[in-house]
DNA sequence: TATATTTGCAACCGATTGGTTTCGTAAATA
DNA sequence: TATTTACGAAACCAATCGGTTGCAAATATA
């Protein structure tokens, strides 16, 4: 079962609890209780979120709160990365063409 | 069949020939040379990556040509934002009360 | 101590996944 | 015209997915 950060947020739930856990920890319960799903279902997408380490947990009595692992979404945004210079050399050069129209106007 | 672009970077497979076609279109067989599968699996890809309009085509005689649309890129740039948002405000903290040491070391 | 709450885990289910093989079509080439 | 090439689509397969139900363990409360 070989999981990665791209794997787990391909699921829209996965993704709303990733935003939910964001900012505070939360509970299983807590967190669930923002969805139409199941307890169970939720304990199982915070198990796959675990396992790729995108979450962080701290058992506090009975409780057990979860927290994002912000760092890991780091992992996506470095992917992302190579296509941001890609469609920012476009936007560079679609802004030299516009400022060589402009010129022409001139 | 509702597909995002989420679900189509979550393969590894898809996310590789995302990046082939970055910068120049290829045909199925061209981009299949670049994998240990075989070409009707990469056309399946394609068409998994047609399908969330991440990527276009264009007939050149027998062979067709694919691109990536890189636009459709931002949305998960969009996502990973607010996530930025929060790791660089944090990164912020930090300096803070890296400065903060600094001055009572002086 | 008996009961209620919070939680993880295993078993199961139908749907979907990524892959293969096979086939049909259209364009290039002999 | 006959053959080869490039490709998409369909049928099929084992594996995995997201969800459910049921249960056991641990902690809190009566």
């Amino acid at each position: 079962m070989r999981r990665d950060v791209f794997q787990a947020i391909a699921d829209p739930t996965r993704r709303a609890i990733i935003a939910l856990i964001a900012l505070h920890a939360m509970t299983p319960n807590a967190i669930a209780d923002n969805f139409k799903t199941t307890r169970q279902s939720v304990s199982k997408h915070l198990r796959i979120l675990t396992e790729c380490e995108l979450v962080r947990q701290e058992q506090q009595g009975r409780e057990i709160y979860y927290s994002l692992k912000i760092e890991k979404m780091k992992e996506v945004d470095k992917w992302i990365g190579q296509f941001r210079k890609i469609w920012e050399t476009r936007f560079d050069q679609l802004d030299k063409v516009l400022s060589t129209i402009k010129k022409h106007k001139k």
